[in-house]
DNA sequence: GATGTTCTCTTGACCGGTACAGTACGCCTC
DNA sequence: GAGGCGTACTGTACCGGTCAAGAGAACATC
C-alpha cells in the first residue's frame, strides 16, 4: 500500500493539497462541510495526520524542547529534586503542546545530541557552562534557558534564592544557640562553578560571619549518598565536633544523619541538621528534616515560560524564586556539654 | 545574514551540494582533501551541520525515541524505580546515537503527542493498553515496545519475572514461620490491568496457597506513599494483625513500616515486611529492607535493544528478566504471641 | 451597476536535506 | 588498446508538508 499523504487525499476528494493541509492545521480556512468530507476521506485512507518531520521542516518548529544535562542522566534522575523538576517541566510543556527531549551530554561519544537533535529551544539544567554542548547550541542559535546556574550572555536564567535560603538555614542554627557549626557541601571546582553550591556557601557564610562564627567545612565531589556520608563522618568523628550542621541538600542531610547515628549521636539531641530543597522525603524522614524549601514545580513552570517567550522572540526577565525555612524536628537547641 | 545551507557551502567551494552533504554524512564518499576544504569553508560560513529537521524528513528517521507514560510525569518521576529505568533507557539510547523524547499522555488535552511528535519508535512504560495514545501510535505504524505490561499483538515486550519474584517473597515469610500474612498492594482495575500488580498478586498467591495460608489483602489506588500508609494502617490496626506483610513495591513497604511504627510495632520484631524492586533506598533504609531485586538498568537496556531491532525491521524475542530475593533486616521469624 | 469585502480555495515556491543512478577519469589486465 | 573496475563527484528526483499571494464567486455597499 502506498503511503498516504496530503496529495493522495486531495486527489481523492478532488481539491488541492493545500486545502487538505488546512483541513488539518487551519480549520478556519475552509468550509465546515468540505472539511468534514476531507477528514472522512483521510480517515478512510488511513491517514494519521500531517507528518511531524515534514511539518517541522516546513514550519521551522519541531514542537519539542530539549533538556541538556551534563553527565549521565542516571545521576539526575536519582535525585528526588531533579526528578520533580523534570516532571514539572514536562507537564508545563505538554500544556503548551510541546514535548520534552532529553539531550544526553556528548562527553566521550561521537554522537552530539546538542548538534544533531531537532529541538526548538533548550533548557540547561545541571550544566557546566563551558561544556562543548552549549557551544554547539549557541552556534545553532537556539533559545536557551539556564536553570540554577549562571549561563552566558544571551542565555536566559531561572534560579532560586539559594543564598538567601542558606542564610536562613544558618541563622536558624545560630538562633537556637549553636556556635560550633559544620557545613557539609558539594565541592565546587573552580572551572565548572556549581552555582547553587557556591551561592549556598555564600549564604551560610553571610550569616555565620555576621555572628562571628567560624564554620568547619567539609566538601565532597558529587557522589551522594556515599561521599556525603564519608564527609559527614570525618566532620563528626572528632572531639570538637559541631553541634549543628547545614547541608548542601536534603540528600546530604540524610547522609549526615546516618553518619551521626553510626557514631551513636542522636539527631537532634546531639546534633542538629538542616537540609536544603525540602524534597518529598524531607517531611517523612525520621526525624522529619528541618530544611530550606524551594518551589521546584514553580521553577519548572518558570523555565518553560521563559523558553516559550524566547521562542516567540521576546526577552524574558531573569527569574529568582524565593526560598523559605521549614523547621521540623532535626534541629533543636544544643545541649550544653 | 542569509541562512547557511549545503548549497551556500557548495557554491563557495565550487562543488555540488551533494558532495557537501557527503562531506558531513558519508565521509568515505569523497577524497580526504576535498572534505577538508569543504569543512573549512563550512566552518568559515558558520555552518553548524546538517539541519536535523531536514535530515529527518529526507532520511525518514528522526533519531529520537519516544517514551509514553500515562498520567502526569510527576508520578512517574517521583518513584525511584521508574526514575532509574528512565535513566538507563536514556543512557542506552545515547550510546546508539539517539535521544529520548517524553510523550505526555493526551488525556484531557487537545495536544496529542503520540500523533504530533516526530519519533522513530516508542517505549510504552506505564500505560493503559487501551489508551487512545496507543491507538494513535498504532495508526502511525511506529515500532513499539511495552515495558512491564502486556501490550497488544504486534507490540514487543520486555518485563521482569514479577510472579516468580513475588513467589520468592511470600515463600521467604513462610519459611521464616509466618502464617498470618498480609498483602499491601496496588488496586488493579479490571479494565486497565496493571500487569506487575496482577502478576505479583499471582506470585504471592502461588506460594501462600501451596502452604494453605489465606492472606489478608489490602489494596489501594495509586497514590503512595499516603494511600499505602492508610492501607497498611487498616491492615495492622486489628487484633489478628498479620505477623508478616508482602508489599507491591519498596515504596509501599516503607509506608507500611511507617504505619507499623506509628502503631508502636517494631520491624522486624513485631512485623516482617518484604518489598519489591530493590530500589536504591532499600539498602540504606532503617531497617534495611528485605525485598525482591529486579534488574532495572538491564530492563532499560533490553527495551532499547528491542526498539532498535524493530527499527531495523527485525522482530525481537520477548524478554523476561529474572528477579531474586534480597534478604536484609526487615524480616525475621515471628515471635510467638 | 460599479466597487469593495469576505469567504474559499488554488498556485507556485520553498523548507534543507538524502537516495540513487549516472558520468568521467585513472589504473590495471591481458 | 579494448575491456573491466574502482574512485570521486554530479544531476535529478524526491521526503511531505507550509507560507504567502492570488483568483473567483457571493454578498454587501453606495
Amino acid at each position: 500500500m502506498a503511503k498516504v499523504t496530503l496529495q493522495s487525499i486531495a486527489d481523492r476528494v478532488g481539491v488541492s493539497r493545500m486545502t487538505v493541509s488546512n483541513a488539518f492545521s487551519r480549520p478556519d480556512q475552509l468550509s465546515a462541510d468540505l472539511r468534514e468530507r476531507i477528514l472522512a476521506a483521510a480517515d478512510e485512507l488511513g491517514y494519521v495526520g500531517p507528518d511531524p518531520a515534514a511539518r517541522a521542516l516546513a514550519r521551522g518548529r519541531t514542537g519539542s524542547v530539549g533538556l541538556l544535562i551534563n553527565g549521565t542522566l542516571s545521576e539526575a534522575f536519582e535525585d528526588a529534586v531533579s526528578a520533580a523538576f523534570l516532571a514539572s517541566v514536562s507537564d508545563a510543556l505538554s500544556t503548551r503542546g510541546m514535548a520534552l527531549t532529553l539531550l544526553p551530554s556528548s562527553a566521550d561519544q561521537p554522537f552530539v545530541a546538542a548538534r544533531d537533535v531537532a529541538v526548538d529551544g533548550v533548557l540547561l539544567y545541571i550544566c557546566d557552562p563551558t561544556s562543548p554542548d552549549i557551544a554547539w547550541l549557541e552556534r545553532r542559535n537556539l533559545p536557551m534557558v539556564a536553570i540554577d546556574h549562571v549561563g552566558r550572555p544571551g542565555i536566559a536564567e531561572v534560579h532560586v534564592d539559594d543564598r538567601g535560603g542558606a542564610r536562613l538555614a544558618a541563622e536558624h542554627l545560630l538562633t537556637l544557640g549553636h556556635r560550633r557549626i559544620g557545613i557539609v557541601t558539594l565541592e565546587t571546582k573552580p572551572e565548572s562553578q556549581n552555582y547553587p553550591a557556591r551561592e549556598r556557601m555564600l549564604g551560610w557564610q553571610d550569616a555565620l560571619a555576621a555572628a562571628g562564627v567560624d564554620p568547619v567545612v567539609v566538601a565532597t565531589a558529587y557522589q551522594p549518598p556515599r561521599a556525603a556520608y564519608d564527609a559527614a563522618l570525618s566532620l563528626l568523628d572528632r572531639p570538637d565536633r559541631p553541634t549543628g550542621v547545614v547541608c548542601f541538600s536534603d540528600a546530604f542531610a540524610f547522609a549526615t544523619i546516618r553518619a551521626a547515628e553510626s557514631l551513636g549521636l542522636r539527631v537532634p539531641q546531639d546534633l542538629s541538621v538542616v537540609g536544603f530543597d525540602d524534597s518529598v522525603l524531607a517531611a517523612s524522614s525520621r526525624p522529619p528534616l528541618t530544611t530550606v524549601h524551594q518551589e521546584v514545580p514553580a521553577k519548572g513552570r518558570a523555565a518553560v515560560e521563559a523558553i516559550a517567550e524566547l521562542m516567540d522572540g521576546r526577552q524574558p526577565e531573569p527569574v529568582m524564586l524565593p526560598t523559605t525555612l521549614v523547621v521540623r524536628e532535626s534541629t533543636t537547641a544544643p545541649t550544653s556539654r
